[in-house]
RNA sequence: GGAGGCGUAGUGUAGUGGUUUAACAUGCCGGCCUGUCACGCCGGAGAUCGCGGGUUCAAAUCCCGUCGCCUCCGCCA
């Protein structure tokens, strides 16, 4: 194929069938490339060695379809294009033909120029024709192929679930699917197969996997799409190290084979509680530092009343050291200043040091430098490890917020100023052992989902404080991306009914919901436990993209539109009426 | 649900109250060109400045509304 050919295919005779990719006609010289999934080569006719041919393709115009039968020619040194993976030959067509002719393409397929993703989207058939997308769809590809072929040689079988299935209460919005069954039922599109891949392992087909469709009608971000794809893995009697190893060596595997890069193992961990406090979030990005510094006990006493009294009521005083941040222009901080407030903060204050932290107020700037004892300002520098040069962001407040913010803030700092080194520079962190449970509005919720088992050492807690237990979870996390999330589950029934009634599901509701589910676990159900990583942000991280979506052949919009087809839309009212619907159009 | 950004020939951008007949590049159409590969040169066509309303003698430009796309917060077990 077109991409194929170098040097050594010098004399052979080919066909080649494509698209007209670009045309320079010299007069009496013409070059084309014609491209195909493979690539780009150049085509080289002269109008008084053939005349006919020449005139053809001097109508051709970029996008048409064609066939050229010819000889690979050996291109002179003089003439070799080092810059093209195919540069070293070229065409000497003895037919050529054109298959289809192409209207002017309302985007370039080859321009390197970004265009409106609206008409990417639009016209998503030509954009798919350009390298960069044939490109993700190659790595995509290659990381499904390398992913299966690495979980089939471990002995897992690849099994399906059903996407018309039952809407389960808490998660994210379902997707409902009206049938004429009855008015009054509905399938659901699954939001995982998290039920059907627990039954399978009670049924004994003890290593599973999935690549699935997935299916959440919940708002949209860069990383997020309402159906998106999870290689969904679970095992029986196995504990978390087993899933550990397993997903390390499966991500070894994938990075060799994919893009060549060797990763590390084993992965680094952290406890969720200690994600939270040095970095302020459950997904740390670890490829700068800039590490979260508890400071209420230096600023404790601190004149500065916001200090003392944030500490006083049980808050925190918490910030972290920008590297050479005092470099940072007045509307840097400014706006870093109303980022702050944005992500929810009473304010954003900071200590820069121009000189020796540890000289006192003299090498401080800082708004606050006239409520500050030298003292003070000293622990603080040496309680953070501040050098001269750098700049110290601080928040107060309660503990949650101030870590939720300044964990914001960290991104937006490192993004800013550029301290991500290196494109090739690959952090896979695990976050183990978040709380089983929050409290929502009051009541309890799940962290993960309610299937999630209690580490064993806090089920005793389970019933008294519930809040304390900390959970069989554990998450990927690499760059600051959430790949994957998973768990040990329950297979007792009766931790499994605790867990239920914690979480204020009504033996009715749970009867109705999930009976087929406990009355399963009551005919031996093994231990098992298992994990889903994304798959589209894995193919996002290693096609070296900013968003999903472009390593998703067919992705929607915002608002979950199809801009292609135009989905959702309307149906006719004869369907509805055999699905027994009626629209309410004042109802929104 | 909220915040911000963007919307100008096919495409990518400039223009932020009046010397604008809306500019530049590319693409498109026509002509010339025998080693190009971002080919080059010459000529031409192509825009009711997202849509609606308002302010003004005058609006792409200011104001209000609206639609669309992007990013983020909330949300996403």
């Amino acid at each position: 194929m077109c991409g194929e050919l170098n040097a050594r295919d010098a004399g052979r005779s080919v066909t080649l069938m494509g698209w007209v990719w670009s045309l320079r006609d010299l007069g009496k010289l013409l070059f084309f490339e014609m491209r195909d999934r493979t690539g780009v080569i150049q085509v080289t006719l002269r109008a008084d060695e053939q005349p006919e041919l020449f005139a053809r393709v001097k109508q051709w115009r970029a996008e048409f379809v064609v066939a050229v039968r010819g000889a690979v020619r050996e291109r002179s040194a003089d003439t070799i294009n080092p810059d093209m993976a195919t540069g070293a030959v070229e065409i000497i067509p003895d037919e050529v033909k054109m298959l289809n002719y192409s209207d002017v393409p309302p985007i370039s397929t080859s321009a390197d120029e970004e265009i409106d993703e609206r008409l990417r989207l639009r016209y998503r058939y030509l954009d798919l024709r350009s390298p960069r997308m044939q490109k993700n769809l190659w790595v995509r590809h290659r990381l499904c192929q390398s992913l299966r072929s690495f979980l089939n040689e471990e002995d897992f079988w690849e099994i399906e679930t059903p996407y018309l299935t039952r809407s389960t209460p808490e998660g994210a919005r379902d997707y409902l699917v009206p049938t004429r069954l009855g008015p009054d039922r509905f399938y659901a599109l699954p939001q995982s197969p998290q039920l059907f891949k627990q039954l399978l392992m009670l049924s004994g087909y003890d290593k599973y996997y999935q690549l699935v469709r997935c299916f959440r009608d919940e708002d949209l971000r860069a990383d997020r799409q309402p159906e998106f794809t999870q290689l969904d893995i679970e095992m029986s009697f196995v504990g978390e190290e087993e899933i550990y190893s397993l997903v390390e060596r499966m991500f070894q595997r994938v990075f060799r084979e994919v893009i060549g890069v060797e990763i590390e193992l084993p992965f680094e961990r952290m406890t969720y509680e200690e994600a939270l406090d040095w970095y302020g979030t459950d997904k740390p990005d670890l490829r700068y530092a800039m590490q979260l510094v508890d400071l209420s006990r230096q600023v404790a006493e601190s004149e500065f009343r916001i200090f003392s009294r944030t500490v006083d009521s049980g808050g925190v005083v918490k910030g972290f050291v920008v590297p050479r941040g005092a470099d940072a222009s007045r509307s840097d901080i400014d706006a870093w200043e109303q980022r702050a407030r944005e992500y929810g903060a009473a304010g954003l204050l900071w200590i820069a040091w121009d000189g020796n932290p540890l000289s006192g107020l003299d090498a401080v700037r800082s708004p606050i430098s006239a409520h500050l004892e030298p003292s003070e300002v000293r622990e603080i520098a040496s309680a953070c490890g501040a050098d001269a040069g750098d700049l110290l962001l601080l928040v107060a407040g309660e503990r949650r917020e101030v870590n939720r913010v300044l964990g914001l803030m960290r991104v937006d700092v490192a993004d800013q100023l550029n301290l991500v080194s290196g494109e090739d520079s690959w952090e896979f962190l695990w976050v183990v052992q978040p709380p089983l449970f929050e409290l929502e509005e009051g009541s309890y919720t799940s962290v993960h989902h309610p299937f999630t088992a209690p580490l064993a050492e806090d089920e005793h807690k389970l019933e008294r404080d519930p809040l304390s237990v900390r959970s069989r979870q554990y998450d990927l996390v690499l760059n600051g991306v959430e790949l994957a999330s998973g768990s040990i589950r329950n297979h007792r029934s009766d931790i499994q009914q605790t867990i239920f009634d914690i979480l204020d599901i009504s033996p009715q509701e749970q009867q109705e919901k999930f009976g087929f589910l406990l009355e399963a676990f009551s005919y031996g159900a093994p231990p098992h436990g298992g994990i889903a990583p994304g798959l589209d942000r894995i193919a996002m991280l290693l096609a070296g993209e900013d968003t999903i979506r472009d390593v998703i052949a067919f992705p929607k919009a915002s608002a979950g539109r199809e801009l292609m087809t135009g989905a959702p839309a309307e149906v006719r009212a004869e369907q509805l009426k055999q699905l027994a619907l009626r629209v309410d159009r004042d109802n929104q």
